[in-house]
DNA sequence: TAGTGGTCTAGACCACAGC
DNA sequence: CTGTGGTCTAGACCACTAT
């Protein structure tokens, strides 16, 4: 009735979760169909419920299962075009692809916040704001400029930093922990100034990352990123 | 000595979460320092090491600690900058902003593989695929341009299916489970079709999405979606 | 009421790291 | 050697669902 559990050292509750995605993937289950209990699984396994449990927890917190007490646990609806992105620091992302980073701040100063600002910031018009306005190259060519607001409550020695050096990124993360961020991603035309950083045609598409963090319970950053859109894409995978 | 464990019904797993979450984002601890063992925790919240254990290996799961047997466990490192983003399929995203989606095929046809087409789905060049060009509207506007090839192996009734009623993203998913996919965004001025189906300028800002997908251990599919960069964004939230 | 999932205990044995 | 994390057991009590 066991189950075949081979001599081989994966763990109980991994052969569990491969058996369930196996009847997963298979097509043998599909989304919404009820899956065994613990006890059947239990019974099937000849383990513990506490191994079985584990498995299956894990497999709803990867939501490939969802369970309802009382009732049973189910197959997840799939979700095929739900793509995940993962978007790294311009730093870190041209020194994995072995090129060389560079900064070059072009701005540092101390400005009060416009109405639009402000109401990013969730403060007065008028208090004081950090600003940087930083290029960074990627073997000597500019690939962003990043356009960045700071509350000054939440970094003081914003403007002390030699961002030759290291970047806001770096700084905040010691400052500031972080705590969330909304964002959005656009293809806009570059505008002139952003233009003439990039060494790029006025009006060319440029893909634009904009980010709002938050620091304890404070919003810390509002950053906009400018990158030419025929030199620079977002890329990755999933599964 | 017991950590003051109060009436209300948050799991004990629960509470030890948020306290090693909470000495974290305080910055108490910080980057690479040693988080207290199993055995000092059971020892602090009075509680078995299961349940402690369950609490520091989901921690970890999620990627806020890091644990090397026979060492200890570690806050791990912090990626300030890294965003996470969602990207779902256009109809659903379209329905949960309370609007109406329509699709409009102008295009379905079996067509041989050229030689870009042909190394992407890994086949030989001339190889018929399925090609689909459907145009969808949010609100009666013009969004995105999805121009689809599939592979005829991983979908074979793909041709026979009504796009008007349903996405291609649908069908697939019941036609071809998926196991992975690969995708970049990029800001890419619109090519004059492209712009004269999505109603905009040729070389208008256009951001787009790539993606290929696996099922089956073969590419079932590779599409680029064009979105007007001054209509439509990416967007979301961490934390 | 019987079956389900949600949580927790108090032990256990193992592999591995550091001294 | 001791202490660490990695896994597993055989029970237990509870809340919830379906009948």
């Amino acid at each position: 009735m066991d189950e075949q559990i081979a001599q081989d050292s994966t763990p109980i509750f991994q052969r569990i979760k491969d058996y369930l995605l196996g009847e997963i993937a298979s097509g043998r289950w599909k989304e919404g169909d009820l899956v065994p209990s613990e006890q059947a699984l239990v019974r099937q396994f000849g383990v513990s419920r506490m191994t079985v449990n584990r498995a299956v927890r894990e497999l709803t917190a990867e939501q490939v299962l969802t369970r309802r007490q009382g009732s049973g646990t189910y197959v997840a609806p799939q979700k095929y075009q739900a793509t995940l992105v993962e978007i790294r620091n311009i730093a870190d992302e041209v020194r994995a692809r072995g090129h060389v980073h560079a900064s070059h701040p072009r701005l540092l100063e101390q400005s009060p916040a416009g109405e639009t600002l402000a109401r990013q910031f969730e403060l007065e018009p008028g208090t004081p704001l950090f600003h940087s306005l930083i290029v960074h190259d990627e073997n000597g060519r500019p690939i962003q400029v990043e356009d960045r607001w700071v509350n000054p409550a939440c970094a003081p020695a914003y403007l002390d930093q030699d961002f030759a050096r290291i970047t806001p990124n770096e700084h905040l993360m010691e400052a500031a922990p972080l705590q969330g961020a909304t964002y959005s991603i656009e293809a806009l035309p570059a505008p002139r100034e952003v233009a003439e950083m990039l060494g790029i045609g006025t009006g060319t598409s440029c893909l634009v990352l904009k980010r709002r963090t938050t620091s304890g319970g404070r919003v810390a950053s509002v950053v906009t990123m400018w990158h030419p859109g025929h030199l620079y894409k977002f890329t990755g995978s999933v599964g």
